[in-house]
DNA sequence: TTCGGATTGTGAATTCGGTCACAATCCCCA
DNA sequence: TGGGGATTGTGACCGAATTCACAATCCGAA
């Protein structure tokens, strides 16, 4: 929608760019230098001004990025200038410490559908949310306005979760399970415990990292 | 160890193509091509071939690859061919649903360890494993020969827990907290929920993925 | 035994991301 | 008012990752 189109690679690294700029407001920094920056987020700082510089950002020579006008920026580039509705799907362990994580509530998602299928589930309160049937979830989504859907199924049923969903006109999922969803036109971000760890344990093994 | 080493972007896929395959296997598929095996986890064909070649792999032209013998091949270069022993340390909400979760048992990574500072939760059973005082840890790690550790703690003490971790010699950590860590020498993977969500927002309106 | 269809393995080309290095610019102070 | 120290913005380079394309090879059928 912007101007120029922002790398993959650089839209990954926005979000830890803000967050650390959210921390180093809270403690009254002013102004932030591109070296600062790459400290806390663990990279190069030629990357940091090279990713900001995407955002037509204006920093000041010699001096650094005003922190605060930066943070509005990045935020204007990430989209976080409104709000994202957000389903949960899947309300087991996983499902439920998701839900009652209030992290993104200071965020622009908020969570406003619990779904699964279990009849001893479906009704039970988690946070200030009910379970609700998965049955009701089209609805609810065209109702609300939902863009956001996350799966915390097991991995036999995510696919047929995600198909629904995106038959619902949700574009964006967010998938715990472990599975590869084939979707036709969303955009599916994968979260792995098992893939995570394997990729630990290669490197175990071969460090240099 | 092995020869030669293997690019990081195919690491990180090696786990998909073993999971694609012990579906396959569970099939009762003996062979699969390389075109099979990409489609399931959505990547090029090429790539996939690529990828295994850095194995030493040999499927058979004309016909593909043995499933069950690439199979042991990617666990071997995976280091998947001894056990793992991993901690939890913050036993919350998300900590509690990773000790429950038994996805990895079928694994190689087996869960040894909950450590949590709260006296509330020290003592309590979570899965098979009773939570205990974190201050045990350094000692439990040393004994158990722990390798990797997931932190599962508020932002605000990750890093101390990972410094912690380090020095009882864990050089491999799994961060699920909203902070990047500074470490010496351990491998850190992240994992984080709204840095997930804020990607999925800006595609949501850049919508070209 | 030969042929056709299928599929691998991999060099070459391409795209993408990361790093370097430095001119351009700014602030502050003397 | 001029100079020194700091820091940005970016072109040029480098390396990693992806994709392409095709010869090499195999199987099975006729
Ligand atoms: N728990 C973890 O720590 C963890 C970690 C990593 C990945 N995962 C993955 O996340 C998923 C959930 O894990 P979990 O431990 O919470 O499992 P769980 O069994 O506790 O929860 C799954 C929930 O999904 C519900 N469900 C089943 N079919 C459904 C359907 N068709 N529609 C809606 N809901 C349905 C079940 O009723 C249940 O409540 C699994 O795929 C798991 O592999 C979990
Ligand atoms: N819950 C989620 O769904 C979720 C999702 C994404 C990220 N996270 C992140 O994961 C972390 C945990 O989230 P949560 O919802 O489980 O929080 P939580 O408050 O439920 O759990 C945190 C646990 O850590 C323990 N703890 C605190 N200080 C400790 C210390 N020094 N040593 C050991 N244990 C300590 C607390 O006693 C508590 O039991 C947070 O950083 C959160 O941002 C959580």
């Amino acid at each position: 929608m912007n101007s120029v189109t922002i790398p993959k690679a650089t839209v990954a690294r926005l979000p830890l760019y803000l967050h650390a700029l959210e921390i180093l407001a809270a403690e009254g920094t002013c102004t932030v230098s591109s070296e600062m920056l790459a400290r806390r987020v663990n990279v190069n700082a030629a990357k940091v001004r090279k990713d900001l510089s995407f955002l037509g950002t204006h920093g000041v020579r010699g001096v650094g990025y005003d922190s605060s006008e930066l943070g509005t920026r990045i935020r204007e580039a990430l989209g976080l200038t409104r709000d994202f509705g957000v389903v949960i799907v899947g309300i087991g362990n996983l499902g439920a410490a998701l839900a009652n994580y209030d992290g993104f509530g200071e965020q622009r998602f908020h969570i406003v559908g619990l779904y699964d299928a279990d009849p001893g589930t479906i009704g039970s309160k988690v946070g200030d949310l009910v379970v609700r049937d998965v049955r009701h979830m089209p609805a609810d989504i065209a109702e609300n306005n939902v863009e956001i859907g996350i799966i915390a199924t097991p991995a036999a049923v995510a696919q047929e979760v995600a198909t629904q969903l995106e038959q619902c006109g949700v574009r964006s999922i967010l998938n715990f399970a472990q599975t590869v969803l084939q979707v036709e036109q969303a955009d599916v971000r994968r979260v792995d415990l098992s893939t995570e760890l394997q990729i630990l344990g290669y490197y175990l093994r071969h460090d240099q990292s």
